[in-house]
DNA sequence: CCCTGTGAAATTGTTCACAGCA
DNA sequence: TGCTGTGAACAATTTCACAGGG
């Protein structure tokens, strides 16, 4: 992901899969219900359903934990709890800083799961001057000429970048200067970075994108494919005319439920 | 993902994998970009670099839709917006409703790419009164209690979630029964959906997690792992004695770098 | 006998490498 | 000759199904 990095070259490490640690926090969160209702154990079946996976997944996923559990049983949720905590590392604590203080920012800085798992936002930082020093959710706007220096002296290694797309990478490049080496962008952009750190992204617009696609198969196939199959192509094809592509291989419908409107 | 919803059962369309319609928002994104600065063309090499994928993963993703590139040339940018964005289904309108006016639910109302790609925001809806009639955005906040009639009326098949985890369930379930078949939830909860129902997730939490997993392997590849190996493990185990799990496979260090740290 | 832990099979996704067209 | 399109190899992930401990 991210631009850099390609997957985690030498030092696998333990090994434990990307898709399972994506998990983890999923498990992590039906556990931390469970244990609010002082639920002492589940069985894989119920912490399945709770988290919303399948339940042979999730007990693949603990597998690359260790044994956790007690056959017969189940899960000890306390125990469980703590396991998953510490592997993701949580254990610790994480100070954060959020740059770009508009509404987005404003919504993260005041958002509970931050703090209540390990993670305390150490700065918000803005660039406009008539923000700094106002409070958002508790705490003081500092301008982002001191970011360096906040950085540095909360020893910062993870940053969350709420700016406009334009200042992005401009952002994240002083970040990572500064020695921030896990970044959460929120910015419509493409970050590029060194190897060595790491750049997830929350993207709002290409997840409607993403459901779009599908509502727009679902309204295809009750019905038989409709809505404007092609109003009018912008520009034609690259060079010659569109016989290529038209009789190539798909073109606009290719081979679709096929039923033509009229 | 969600709850009910298996795969996409029968009618498996057309066919373009998950994996690959997932990226499709981005290159579309790189694409917009080049058409603003009036690129005419692109190689599969230089779209892929601005996309942030490799080339070869971005020509196999494009494959999928058609032959739409020209042989020792590169593809035809306002061509491939075109062809993309209807296969995102973004040449129609999407009337979308965003439930829970909270910072977040502003920020979404505001964020410009929503209404840039074929998202209209036709409604914003709280259950606030102190908020109906506000306008955030430039739209006027509406009670929740016109859910059902604001849906009806304006057609609308995507809702998003920004209320408080506690109440995410119940809204979903009412945008469900009024019509809504997909669903982007900002509320940290497993929604439960009849089958028929997308329903996309945005965990601000969980990206963070993540990030601090992978944070944390960092800093224990340097030094030889240190920061807190267990401090006093919460609760015991399930029943027995540690014997299990500590000899069992894994346990808190079952196969790390190991350096002891003192 | 219930429920975990896990090999093995099935599926999905990625990368390679090159044939072939413009 | 340059760059797309794609089979085929490879890798990751999910699912199955069942051995085996409590």
């Amino acid at each position: 992901m991210a631009t850099g990095r390609t997957h985690r070259p030498a030092t696998r490490s333990r090994g434990i899969p990307e898709a399972t640690v994506a998990r983890l926090p999923l498990y992590l969160r039906a556990l931390t219900t469970l244990s609010e209702r002082s639920v002492p154990t589940v069985s894989s079946e119920e912490l399945a359903a709770a988290a919303g996976v399948n339940s042979a997944k999730l007990r693949k996923d603990f597998s690359y934990l260790g044994s956790y559990g007690t056959r017969g049983v189940g899960y000890d949720v306390e125990y469980l709890v703590y396991q998953i905590s510490r592997e993701l590392g949580l254990t610790q604590d994480w100070p954060v800083v959020i740059v770009g203080i508009g509404n987005l920012g404003a919504a993260l800085a005041g958002y509970g799961g931050f703090a209540s798992r390990g993670f305390r936002v150490a700065a918000l930082i803005d660039a406009d001057p008539a923000m700094t020093g106002k409070p958002v959710a508790g705490i003081p706007v500092q301008h982002s000429d001191d970011l360096e220096k906040i950085i540095a002296e909360d020893g910062v290694s993870i940053g969350v970048i709420a700016t406009p797309a334009g200042v992005a990478q401009a952002v994240c490049d002083r970040l990572v200067a500064a020695g921030v080496t896990s970044i959460l962008n929120f910015a419509p952009t493409v970050l590029s970075v060194p190897d060595g750190v790491d750049v997830r992204k929350v993207d709002l617009s290409i997840e409607l994108q993403i459901l779009a696609f599908h509502e727009q198969r679902k309204a295809g196939e009750e019905l038989g494919e409709e809505a404007a199959p092609q109003a009018a192509a912008p520009a034609a094809p690259p060079a010659a005319t569109r016989t290529t592509a038209e009789g190539g291989r798909k073109g606009p419908d290719g081979d679709v439920p096929a039923v033509m409107p009229a």
